[in-house]
DNA sequence: TAATTTGCCTAATCTTCCTAGGCAAATTAA
DNA sequence: TTAATTTGCCTAGGAAGATTAGGCAAATTA
């Protein structure tokens, strides 16, 4: 029966939630089928293949990610912008596990082009006007940055920082201190 | 026929090789036997399980890392250090990119306690000893700098900064300064 | 109301994972 | 030197996921 209207939304919402609870390497079209109480071959009348699910799951994590970054940068700047920008990330990555492994899938080029990930290059580099950094600087600086979050939400998710002091939160904290400080001195070549 | 002696050290060679062919993802215990030239239950007899294969195929890239690592570190400090060690690391990477991904496996806490995950964490902090850091300090900059090779290497291998100018040598170097300065002025709560 | 589309299903094939049990060569014991 | 055992790999086969082909009935459109 599956209540009426087996959407792509639906489809896509409940392969999300799947991934969060048992891991975005776990998501399966069977899985999924029996979650929603259908059978398989129905949603390969909605889905090319099995990848194709993966990837409108990593396209919903991004956007959704890139949609609370927005809300969280709105009227903030310097090492506010940073440390909410920043939040925001290890926050979602905390709360849905499965989506922020997902918005890590390789996406093709296209497809990559054509999703979210733009606007978090763009809100990346927003932070940045509360800087004094200019080109090449900024590019290096937005690298930076998206290298540390993703790295240490990443290694946190994966419990390589546990069960050791001092705890993460504050090494968290005093790494965005870090980092505020490196971008206002950021040195010459 | 598989040329006598299928011995536990050629299946994870071979399974290292298939992944940073295929990439880790992809190694399937099936395809390893084809490559061996034998019968898949053959492999079964010594491994237990096809997750058991990619676990070993993590322990041997931790190993190999660590060697590495450790090699290009003797006799260095300060800077110096830090640009071999994060070298290694990248051109780990770019070389192996399947056992690379490998060495990210979630290991059960036994087994990681039991890896060469060890060494890498010691001589991580090794890095520091160059600069003049106190605990806690010294941990929250290990974790910091665990962040931003873990991080910058996933994502220039996921072709994350590809295709964009200023090419990702410049901002590497630039980032290898960055952290040598912010490690030299590690700023104070 | 006839034609078509939509939405989901049955059935069947392929691939991978994994277990049981077998057999022959190599090794060890008597 | 023969008998017992171990070693190394294999044949067989069952489970589960991916994917395709084709069917049927309700809903929609002509």
């Amino acid at each position: 029966m599956a209540s009426e209207g087996l959407t792509m939304e639906r489809l896509v919402q409940a392969g999300a939630e799947l991934a969060d609870e048992v891991g975005f390497e776990q998501v399966t079209v069977s899985e999924l089928a029996r979650r929603l109480d259908v059978k398989v071959a129905s949603l390969y009348s909605r889905l090319k293949t099995s990848q194709d699910l993966k990837t409108k799951i990593a396209l919903l994590a991004l956007e959704e990610l890139a949609d609370r970054v927005a809300a969280a940068l709105a009227g903030r700047a310097g090492k506010d912008a940073l440390a909410a920008f920043a939040n925001v990330y290890r926050d979602y990555a905390r709360e849905h596990p499965g989506r922020y492994a997902a918005a890590q899938l390789r996406l093709d080029p296209k497809t990559a082009a054509a999703s979210a990930g733009v606007r978090h290059a763009q809100m990346t580099r927003a932070i940045l006007r509360g800087y004094e950094l200019t080109e090449p600087d900024q590019t290096h600086a937005v690298r930076l940055l998206g290298s540390v979050f993703h790295g240490y939400v990443s290694l946190e998710l994966g419990g390589g920082f546990s069960h050791s002091a001092p705890d993460t939160e504050q090494t968290w904290s005093r790494i965005l201190d870090a980092l505020d400080a490196l971008l206002r001195h950021w040195p010459a070549p």
